[in-house]
This record gives C-alpha cells, sequence and structure tokens, in this order.
DNA sequence: GCCGTTTTCGGCCCGACTGTTTTCAGTCG
C-alpha cells in the first residue's frame, strides 16, 4: 500500500483521539494533532521526502519520534502504536466524539461503565435511560446526547460558504437593527474566507449585552438554543447549522475580533508570541500585567507582539507569522485584478444565455475578455459539441467579435479528458481554439496511480492550455478523486499549462494549499467562473476568496493579465504545440 | 511529543458556559 500524507495524518488523528480518551498527557494529544495538521498540509509528500534522503523533521511539528514512526508507516503501511492502543479501546470509539457534548472523558465513562462503542449503542443506552446514572451526567445530558443523535448534529459537518455567508447576511441585518448594537460582523471561518464553515460566528459591540443576546435567541431562524450567558450565546438555526455570538466592550473590539476570528492554531501561535515578550493576550486585550496596551483595534494587537496586521485569509498558521515578521506577506489578489474569465458556458452546450448575453454580462461585471468554452461531445447529456458544431461556434464567435466593443471573447472548449487521458475531440479542430481546458466528468474514483497518470497524459496533449476543476470534488456530495497533485503541478510547470480554481461555490477546486504549492512551483492559476448563466459570473469572488487563502497575488492569476499580456502566454504554449505537430504527426 | 535570541528540561493559550455539583470538571471555541 502506498502511503501519502493524508494517510499518515489520519492515523496520527485517530492515535490523538485514542490517547485523550485514555486520560493521556494533553500535551502529547496535542502534539499528534499538530504533526496530522502540519503533514496534510505539507506541499512536501514524505513518501517522496523518503525516497530523496530528505529529513522529515524540516517538517514543522515532526520531531525525532515522529519522523521515526512516518517512516515506520510509509515502509510497513501500519503503525504498532496505533495497533496497541487499538488493542486497548476499540477505534470505532473515536466515532463518538463527533456527538456535541461528548469529549473525551465522557467517551471514555461511557465505554467503561456502559460498554457503548458505537453511535446505535449510544442511542440506545440514551433511550434506554442509563446514561443519566452515570456521575457527571444527569437527565439533561442524556436528553441533550439523545436530541442530537437524533437530529443527527454532528460537530464535524461542515457548511459550503456561500450558504452559510447568505444565512449570516440576514442575522446580521437581524442584529444590526437594534439600538445597543454598536458594531456588528462575522468572523470565525467565514471572515477567513473558507471554503466550508461548521458555524456561524458573529462578534457584537455594545454597552448592553443582555439585550443583543436577547435578540440574538429571538431570530425567526432560531430552532433550538444551545447556550446562552451575559456576554456569549449559542443557537442552531434550523437545519442544523450552529451560531455563536460574543458580545464585548467597543474597546476590546480589535482583541475580540482577533480571537473571535481565528483560526485557533493562528490565535495559539499569536498568544505564544505574546508571552515571549511578557504579555497575555485573549479577548479582552493585550496584557502587561494588569495594564491592558492594546486591543481596539486589530492593528493594535498585532503591532503589540511586533506584528503587521495580517489579512483574516492567512490566519491559519502556515507561515504567516513568521512572513509577517519579515514583512513578506503577500499583497493578496482582489476582484477588481482580475480582467477577463476563461471558463464559461453557452446555449450551446448547457449555459442559460447566449454569446452575446454571456459577452455583455462580462463587460457589465469589467471583464474585458470572455472564453467560451463549452462542454464537448462526451457529455451528451450537456449536449456537448462535436467537431462540427465547434467548428460553428469558431465562426459566430468571430463574427460577434467584430461587433463588440469592450469586451473580446476568445475561442475555447472545455474538453473530457477520457478515462485513458485522451481528449474527446481531434486536435485539427482544437488547434483553431485560442484555448483548451481539460476536464475530468467521468471515473472520479481511479486509483491514484491511474488518476494522476490519465490527468499527466492529458497535459501532455499538444493543445492542452489548462486543467479545469482538478479533484472534481462537489463540496458536500462528493469526495476529491485521489490525485497527486504535486506530479500533476511539476507537469503543468514543464508543459506550461494552466490550473484552473473552479469559483462554482460547490467546488472551488483547486484547494487553499493546492493554490499556494502551484504558486510555490511557479504555474499560474486561472481564476475562473464556470458559469452556466449571467449571474453564475459572480462566482468569481468566491473563487478570489480561496485564491486569496492560498497567498496568490495578482502576478500569480493567468486572468489577472491584460489580453495583450494573456495572449502571449497561450500563444507560447500554442509554438510548442504547433511543434510537436509537426514532429509527432 | 515538540521545542529553544533566557532554556536540551520544563514549559506547552485562554476564557465562557453548562450541568452537575456543593466547588468544579467537562466541553467548546
Amino acid at each position: 500500500m502506498l502511503i501519502h500524507n493524508a494517510d499518515i495524518a489520519e492515523i496520527f488523528n485517530e492515535i490523538a483521539d485514542l490517547l485523550e480518551i485514555q486520560g493521556e498527557n494533553p500535551f502529547r494529544v496535542r502534539a499528534y494533532r499538530n504533526a496530522a495538521r502540519s503533514v496534510s498540509e505539507s506541499s512536501k509528500n514524505v513518501r517522496t521526502m523518503i525516497a530523496e534522503g530528505a529529513d522529515l523533521k524540516t517538517i514543522p511539528a515532526i520531531g525525532d519520534d515522529l519522523a521515526l514512526k512516518i517512516r515506520e508507516i510509509v515502509a510497513t503501511g501500519s503503525c504498532p502504536l496505533l495497533a496497541s492502543l487499538r488493542a486497548q479501546l476499540p477505534s470505532a470509539v473515536v466515532a463518538l466524539l463527533r456527538v456535541p457534548g461528548l469529549g473525551p472523558k465522557r467517551v471514555r465513562q461511557l465505554y467503561e461503565q456502559l460498554h457503548v462503542q458505537s453511535l446505535e449503542q449510544l442511542e440506545q443506552a440514551a433511550a434506554e435511560g442509563r446514561i443519566h446514572t452515570l456521575r457527571g451526567f444527569g437527565p439533561l445530558t442524556e436528553a441533550h446526547i439523545l436530541a442530537n443523535l437524533r437530529g443527527r448534529l454532528d460537530k464535524s459537518h461542515r457548511y459550503q460558504f456561500a450558504q452559510a455567508s447568505q444565512r449570516a447576511e440576514a442575522l446580521l441585518v437581524w442584529l444590526a437593527a437594534l439600538p445597543d448594537v454598536e458594531r456588528v460582523e462575522a468572523a470565525g471561518s467565514l471572515r477567513r474566507l473558507r471554503d466550508t464553515v461548521g458555524d456561524i460566528d458573529i462578534l457584537v459591540t455594545s454597552r448592553e449585552p443582555a439585550a443583543v443576546t436577547q435578540r440574538f435567541v429571538a431570530y425567526d431562524d432560531v430552532s433550538a438554543v444551545l447556550a446562552r450567558g451575559p456576554t456569549r450565546a449559542s443557537v442552531a438555526l434550523r437545519g442544523g447549522l450552529q451560531v455563536d455570538l460574543r458580545v464585548v466592550e467597543p474597546e476590546c473590539y480589535g482583541a475580540a475580533l482577533t480571537y473571535f476570528t481565528g483560526s485557533k492554531a493562528h490565535n495559539v501561535a499569536l498568544r505564544r508570541l505574546g508571552q515571549e515578550l511578557g504579555l497575555k493576550v485573549n479577548e479582552y486585550g493585550v496584557f502587561r500585567g494588569k495594564t491592558c496596551i492594546a486591543g481596539e483595534t486589530e492593528e493594535s494587537v498585532y503591532a503589540s507582539v511586533g506584528l503587521p496586521w495580517i489579512a483574516p485569509e492567512l490566519r491559519e498558521d502556515r507561515g504567516e507569522i513568521e512572513a509577517a515578521r519579515v514583512a513578506a506577506l503577500p499583497t493578496l489578489v482582489t476582484r477588481s485584478d482580475l480582467r477577463g474569465d476563461l471558463h464559461t458556458h453557452t446555449l450551446a452546450s448547457d449555459g442559460r444565455a447566449s454569446l452575446c448575453e454571456m459577452a455583455l454580462a462580462a463587460r457589465e461585471r469589467g471583464l474585458s475578455y470572455l472564453a467560451v468554452t463549452d462542454h464537448s461531445k462526451r457529455l451528451a447529456m450537456t449536449h456537448g459539441l462535436d467537431a462540427t458544431r465547434l467548428a460553428a461556434q469558431i465562426g459566430e464567435i468571430d463574427q460577434l467579435n467584430a461587433q463588440l466593443t469592450g469586451i473580446t471573447l476568445l475561442k475555447g472548449i472545455e474538453v473530457d479528458i477520457l478515462e485513458d487521458g485522451r481528449l474527446d475531440l481531434p486536435n485539427a479542430v482544437l488547434a483553431r481554439l485560442d484555448l483548451v481546458i481539460g476536464a475530468i466528468h467521468s471515473h472520479f474514483d481511479l486509483p491514484r496511480e491511474r488518476q494522476t497518470e490519465r490527468i499527466l497524459r492529458a497535459l501532455d496533449h499538444p493543445s492542452m492550455t489548462m486543467l479545469a476543476h482538478p479533484s472534481g470534488r462537489l463540496i458536500g456530495s462528493r469526495e476529491p478523486s485521489d490525485i497527486d497533485m504535486l506530479r500533476v503541478i511539476r507537469k503543468a510547470r514543464e508543459r506550461g499549462c494552466f490550473l484552473e480554481l473552479n469559483a462554482q461555490p460547490e467546488r472551488l477546486d483547486l484547494t487553499d494549499t493546492v493554490c499556494r504549492m502551484a504558486k510555490d512551483h511557479g504555474v499560474l492559476v486561472s481564476i475562473n467562473s464556470d458559469a452556466h448563466s449571467v449571474a453564475q459570473l459572480d462566482n468569481l469572488r468566491y473563487g478570489v476568496n480561496q485564491a486569496r487563502r492560498g497567498w496568490l497575488e495578482k502576478a500569480d492569476v493567468l486572468n489577472a493579465r491584460s489580453l495583450a499580456q494573456l495572449r502571449p502566454l497561450l500563444a507560447r504554449t500554442m509554438r510548442s504545440r504547433v511543434r510537436e505537430a509537426s514532429e509527432s504527426p
């Protein structure tokens, strides 16, 4: 079995869960969790590192012991520590940790005293009234457990950013209408613009916190009040989405916003930095002894630990603090940097607007070029184009370009990458286009090696310009395909191809960490709406969010180039195509 | 178990709320 970083992370996380349930030293537990996160976010594949003789301890949070364990796992496919932990405690119990209200201590009690080791057994025990007999549990806790199980609530469930964002907006308006509210803002992963959010965090400044929490729990969409104190409250909205509210005095705004924006790992790093300077950082401010020295603005909080303000999108403890320290933070790309959109559909396949309507809508949105990239024939259900219809569309676009001002249509195709890596249309017609986007729409579950080879072969096609939504994931409904993205990125670099960051809110594919990997390898990313209608051109903003999380700057983004700058980049790949086409007929 | 411009040992971020307790452990963010 070939071990990848994700496998290592999974093993370390399970070890952490099992150690925690066993009541192990919490710092040891955290060491495993930190290591899991670090390995899964690392752009370096541990198997490759070992093969190349690189030092695993260069990965943050990996020391002598864990480096050894990683080597062992890669060599043998298994981890003796995990095996021995599983022998003491069935690994199924870790599922109990996902139930709201259950942590390691209670899970251990449930297992040891009631022999509960699955969600089904937990529900049965709760229904039979056996849980409230345990010390530390009571009838309320038992009732909550049962309600959470029956409501299928799960601490780890995450929602698409766009959906959570819309619900947050409405709630912010509701809160802002209260006169006692001074400022109200979404924080947490929403403010960090993560592609998925687990819950909504809202920060309010007010002199009357009780009035704020009262209005909060009275919101029409609230289905349950989970907790409610004087400055903090949590509710579940209909459908299960949790919202946490925190109310602070205006003087604490910056400190509270920093704290509530997170991420947790970023906060921990920030507080540690404060500690080294003899400061205490919390949600009320930055303190030297009992004296508050900062906290009204985020800038003041960062300045107190010697840093410039860091954009929320970067706050993941992925090197942003080190970069801030040496004034090397990226200047992140913005929506207004985008000059065009390189992936859109029209009525010719499964789009809902005509060529002309799409062109005018793009112009209205400040874009100066738009690539028309309908599907190819293999996607029959989308009425994909064959060579003849594509040739006809090329003619239409030429005609339209002659009439339009302020916007230029580029001729393209979203061509299917077949199971064996060939493309769905002959090169004769592909070579006439301005760009060719290759995409996978079938066989998402090939083994990693075959899936990767399939993509590498497609990238080797003489007409290939760009790889669309590489992982194929649909947030909440389809898992990403198993692909060695490092090899894909290296091939793209070698071929002069580009990677798409698909901006549809359910795709957001590339992920943030892969964006950063592309940047590190000098592969330009194109932020594409994949619009199937005029309105979906606005998806670009979600793509920009994701790009910012991936540290992308204007220079890293293909479609932040003007048309004049873009054409030679596309033509450069074109020249190599022509040369190769003549070499190999 | 990691880590080090004080440290190779002794630290490891900080606080709110709940439910179950008679003063606080557990969970969560």
